[in-house]
Parts: C-alpha cells; sequence; structure tokens
DNA sequence: ACAAATTTTTAGTTTTGTCTAAATTTAATT
DNA sequence: AATTAAATTTAGACAAAACTAAAAATTTGT
C-alpha cells in the first residue's frame, strides 16, 4: 500500500463517518483537497486492488478488506496523537499534522508496542476512540455542548472544528480536554450558553458550545 | 525535501564515512540498490538544488547545506533507534528498518522532544554517535575487538556487520551492548580470542572478534 | 418529458523516480 | 600509444499520481 492510497481508503472511511457508505467521488476530492478526476483514478486502481467497491457514476465504498485497513491507520494515527501529547508534551492543535506523517509507518509490532506504552488508551486527544488491535471500539457517546439540556453535566472529550484557531481559542480560554462542564443556563435568544467549568463561571456563544463535544456522565 | 532526496543525501554521507570525500556514481547506486543511471539523474537535480557538488565523471560530494541535512536524518534516524530499544523493547536487529521510516517525519519540535525524553543519548543502539541539535557529535572512539591488545578492557557499544543474522548470533551467545569485556588471550594461529565477559570466560573466532567494536576503558 | 445544471469520467499532459540499451568518457593493459 | 575494459552519462520508455479541458452521464427544475 503507498502513502497515497492509504490517505484516500482514510479519506472515504471519515466521509462515511466510519459507517460503511457510499460517497462521491465529489466528496472525497473535497476531503483530499484534490480533482474529481483524480479520484476517479486511483478509485479505479484501489477497486483493482480490492479494497473499495466501484462502480462508474455510482461512488466508492470500501471493502471488508478496505474497512479494515481504514481502522489500521486511525488506529495508528490517534496512537500517535496519544503519544505526542502525553509523551513529548504536544499540544492539541499540533498533533495532527504529524500524525499524519506517522500513521504511515509500516510496523505492527510498532504500532502494538506503542499502545502498550500509552497504556492502551481509548480516546485520542480530541476525543475520539481508538480502535483496538482487533479493530473494535466503542462508538463516542459524545453530544455536543450546544444540545446538552440544561442541569446536565459532563466532561469535555472533543472537538467538532479541530482547526489551530478554534484549539487555540480553547487554549486561551482555559477549556481543556477532561475539563468537568455544568450547563447552568442557556439564552433563548442568541443561543449562548452560561456553564460552570471548573470552579470557574463562564458564558460562551452558540458558535462555540456547537463545536465542543461533551461525555454526558449524569 | 522528498524520501528519495534524503536517503540519496545519507548514503552519499553514509559512504563518505561522515567524512566529506567524493564519492562515486557506482557507489551510491550499489549503496542504494538502484541503478548507476538513476544516480546521475538524481544527482543532478540535488546539485540544482545546492545539496551536492557535482561534476559529470568526476563524482560526487556534499555541500555544505547537503552535510547539514545528512546530519539532521542520521540525529533523527539514531534517536528513534534509541527510542524503540528504550521505550517500545525492541531488539537491535529489528530497529534499522523502522528507523529507515520515521528518519523521514517532518517535525523539529518531534526530534527535539525525543531527544528530550531518552535523557539526551550520545550513542545509538549499535554504539553509533548520535549529533546533536547543532550537529555536533564525539567521533566513535571505538575500536574493533580484533584490533584490541591482550589485557586491555572495553565495554562493547557497536557492531561492524549489523546483518540481522550476526544481530541474532550475539543475542544467542548473550553478548549485548554495554556489556564489560576483557581480552585475556588471542591465538596466533586462527586470530581467535579467549575474552572475559561479565563473569563468563569465552572463545570467539577471529570473523566474530572483527565485527564487534569495543570502547576502551583503560 | 425536456432542457439546464451538476457530477463524473475520459483523454491527453506533466512531474518524479526508476529502468534498459546505447554512447561516451576515463582508466588500465599490453 | 593503441587497444581493451570499466565507469559514467545520455536517450528513450514506463509507472505513479497529479492536473486541465472536454465529453458523457446523472440529477434537477419547470
Ligand atoms: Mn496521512
Ligand atoms: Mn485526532
Ligand atoms: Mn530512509
Ligand atoms: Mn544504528
Amino acid at each position: 500500500m503507498t502513502l497515497s492510497e492509504e490517505d484516500y481508503i482514510k479519506a472515504i472511511y471519515h466521509i462515511g463517518k466510519g459507517e460503511n457508505t457510499t460517497v462521491s467521488t465529489n466528496s472525497v476530492a473535497e476531503e483530499m483537497d484534490t480533482k474529481p478526476s483524480s479520484v476517479t483514478d486511483m478509485v479505479k486502481k484501489l477497486s483493482e486492488k480490492g479494497l473499495v467497491n466501484y462502480k462508474p457514476y455510482k461512488g466508492v465504498s470500501l471493502t471488508e478488506h478496505g474497512q479494515k485497513t481504514a481502522l489500521t491507520l486511525v488506529r495508528k494515527h490517534r496512537l500517535w496523537e496519544v503519544f505526542l501529547v502525553e509523551k513529548l508534551d504536544f499540544s492539541w492543535d499540533e498533533v495532527h499534522e504529524v500524525a499524519e506523517q506517522l500513521e504511515h509507518i509500516k510496523s505492527e509490532k510498532l504500532t502494538d508496542s506503542l499502545d502498550k506504552l500509552l497504556g492502551y488508551p481509548e480516546v485520542d486527544p480530541h476525543g475520539d476512540p481508538i480502535p483496538s488491535k482487533k479493530g473494535e471500539f466503542k462508538k463516542a457517546i459524545k453530544k455536543l455542548l450546544s444540545e446538552v439540556p440544561i442541569g446536565k453535566s459532563g466532561v469535555c472529550v472533543g472537538v467538532k472544528d479541530s482547526s489551530a484557531p478554534f484549539l487555540k481559542f480553547l487554549d486561551k480560554n482555559n477549556i481543556a480536554l477532561g475539563d468537568a462542564v455544568l450547563v447552568m443556563d442557556k439564552e433563548e435568544f442568541d443561543g449562548s450558553l452560561h456553564i460552570r467549568i471548573g470552579d470557574r463561571d463562564i458564558h460562551i456563544s452558540q458558535q462555540i458550545a456547537s463545536n465542543l463535544y461533551l461525555k454526558i456522565t449524569e
């Protein structure tokens, strides 16, 4: 498997949100930042290799084999992200780019030893679940903060928008993964929220709330 | 810098044994397991990029810039080797292949954090010195065991032949990096040695002795 | 149902890195 | 010094992965 092939497999997996749906040529092109014609070419090749199902004009989906490949890549990507944060003191917004390279290193022993070193983590620094060696993982039970009802509380486990600017905003406002959050009140007018985070009461906009994931605790 | 370009730079560096000598097209081809014509093409490109000095029919050498690039690659390669052995329990003979991939990961922060995590090691698992961030390193003061005079002792710091079969032989015979070795006697007839390693007295052939490096201690 | 808009594919190029076969230069021998 | 051998480069071809422009299929709107 070449690096490029792997990135395509991963893109198809991600667009389908983990469930094995059929995705369009254009959506893959957009995700990968390439042209649709390039996608067509690659998808034909992947089809011949038995990694995807492809019918011209009808979209692509992963085969059993492709699915397994995607899970391995996601596993590697997220394990490396944990490594970078836990062992090398990287911050949220720095890990993705490097993990994008590290996920392509070919060594099953490396992946599994890393998993062990990190204590078999179940989620990555963005709150996304890490597939086990067998490809199993708990479907994330995370909810957007904007959809959490008043009175409920949870733990901050991830972001929807993982762009550097947003992550930097969170850093600046002292909102971090693992923080306990209680939804105290919601403004009907603009959807902004009053929340208690740690021991601080703060007020955040709807836009922020709809990009932060909580794992509901009660 | 592409992965392939980096591997060429490294090959030129290694053939020149770290000193900046001019090396032949053929030697690069052999080291890289490619054809001489491919080397010519690549060397032209590297020359245009200012990484090597190249005169047709006269061989290649690294420029200042190329030298620096080579040192960075060697640094990354060897740091990853230490990481694999120290943190992930890889053995001598397993690290090279994986490090060959990891050395190409682009992130200065990653390299330097790794260096810190490992406690700024000075040698890799094969006894080869690791360049510092600034590109400085102590020239190895290692000597082939076969050339150590009778009565002298040292610490096993590396191998000349780093092929898997040889490394496996050492494992099997309980000879490891860091072991203290005393040369007790030498057979004139076949050059074989009687050595004390740890608390064991053993007899090794000239062939083995000429592939093991010691750092002389007294 | 038909025309217009959109999506997707095909055809033809480009760049990178490799190869083979042939030509050229340099080195070694007589 | 001439010939032979070895090393190196050139020329031409190919596979991978991308692109642009044009053609074909599908979807949408009326
Ligand atoms: Mn990637
Ligand atoms: Mn992530
Ligand atoms: Mn390499
Ligand atoms: Mn090494």
